[in-house]
DNA sequence: TGCGACGCGTATGTATACGCTATTGATATT
DNA sequence: AATATCAATAGCGTATACATACGCGTCGCA
């Protein structure tokens, strides 16, 4: 029964602490496994064929992350996130990415951000695009934040805001992005990669701000939304 | 030789995991455990009397504060502190710091920070004054941190400044404040109190950004001195 | 003499065993 | 009927056992 540390598969097997963690963290993301479900160790250890001891490390680490609470001695559950907490991260979110846009905008390759800039310029955004081509515009955020991230070049910053991050993954599937709002943004990001390619941190932190400040506004609205709708 | 869960004390216990931890932590931030330190798992467990499942968990709540490195999948190591990593540092509290600051501001204890910010103005460092005056003093930033952290009421960035907090114990400890910056800190703390009290929130990221600037600038300076006395 | 391969030791990853505590349910008492 | 107490059970914290991989040293070969 013991598969031994990357017992079977030389290369792309990982610790199954880590796999655990990964599956877990999807779950958790995607909603499947909802705010203030316990998790027993017992239960889900049996659930992915792995003993306590990998389940229990999984699921420190998504305490460190904080998407796991430790409510009593003996309970764990998957975190709330109510309005308070989107606030809050939306306000931990805003101090962290303007200063990590003035960082980029002094140490960061101009180019690259000009390239970027140009990218964004190029998107289209239409009633009649197709999946992929959101998949492309996605794709090109996420790039985005891959560049600033090496721009940045501060380690703290970037763990910190990977936090922030995976926290917002699951506020992106509670209150999902329309269109419209999906439009706006690509000039938003566009206006801050280009102030990043002029190295202009004064216009990245107010673009960065107004651009929060759209995708907070956003967020509470569609909130309301599903929430009008679920009492309908 | 199994001890159990609280095994013998009903109260003050606490978890294996949790000594360890603390342990650790206190060692790597008085510089016990110099970085680059390795951290075998059974030379530790063996050095506190545990076995090596509280020590792992000990180990990743440590790797997640960023106190700790996998350097390689089979070593740990504590994390090394450059100049860099201070600068780092230095960048990721002022941004925390100052946002903090403008949430206290707004839904501060008004009294409280008026009553902290006298105290403060009665604070007299003088050459002549005893260790005892000294941690007077630090037990007051002490409660104005904790007074300025239950005024933020954000969760997440507590959190992480609490783990900025816990790296700027280590710096703190290579590069020892002089007595004429502390005395200049009395008043810069007490400014930032002041304006929290009347909730001037912009006085109050001035105020702190001023703070910090020559928070850095001292840190920097000693750590020079330690550096010129060290090759000496 | 230098480089490579093989084998052993050690430390990590995982599984399992064990003791205790907290929680829950039932029963008895007020 | 409600509450308190006790007992049973389930689950957590810790210890120990085991399997594997990586590192190191030695030996052999070029």
């Amino acid at each position: 029964m013991y598969n031994g540390p990357m017992g079977d598969e030389g290369q792309g097997r990982l610790k199954a602490s880590e796999r655990v963690y990964r599956t877990l963290l999807s779950e958790i993301q995607l909603g499947r496994l909802a705010p203030g479900t316990v998790l027993g160790e017992v239960e889900h250890a049996e659930r992915f064929g792995v003993s306590r001891t990998p389940l229990r490390e999984a699921l420190r680490k998504l305490t460190a992350d904080g998407l796991v609470t430790q409510v009593s001695p003996r309970v764990t559950v998957v975190s709330a996130l109510e309005r308070e907490d989107i606030e809050a991260l939306f306000e931990v979110r805003g101090a962290l990415e303007e200063c990590a846009v003035v960082l980029a905008a002094a140490r960061g390759d101009v180019e690259e951000f000009a390239a970027i800039a140009r990218e964004f310029e190029q998107v289209r955004l239409t009633p009649e695009s197709g999946d992929d081509e959101l998949e492309k515009y996605f794709a090109l955020i996420e790039r985005f934040d891959q560049a600033l991230d090496s721009a940045v070049t501060n380690e703290y910053l970037i763990s910190f805001l990977r936090v922030v991050r995976m926290h917002l993954v699951r506020v992106r599937r509670m209150a999902k992005t329309n269109l419209e709002r999906l439009v706006e943004s690509v000039g938003e990001h566009r206006l801050i990669a280009e102030a990043l390619s002029k190295r202009d941190a004064d216009l990245a932190v107010h673009a960065t701000h107004v651009h929060l400040y759209n995708a907070r506004k956003n967020t509470f609205s569609m909130l309301e939304n599903e929430r009008a709708e679920s009492l309908a």
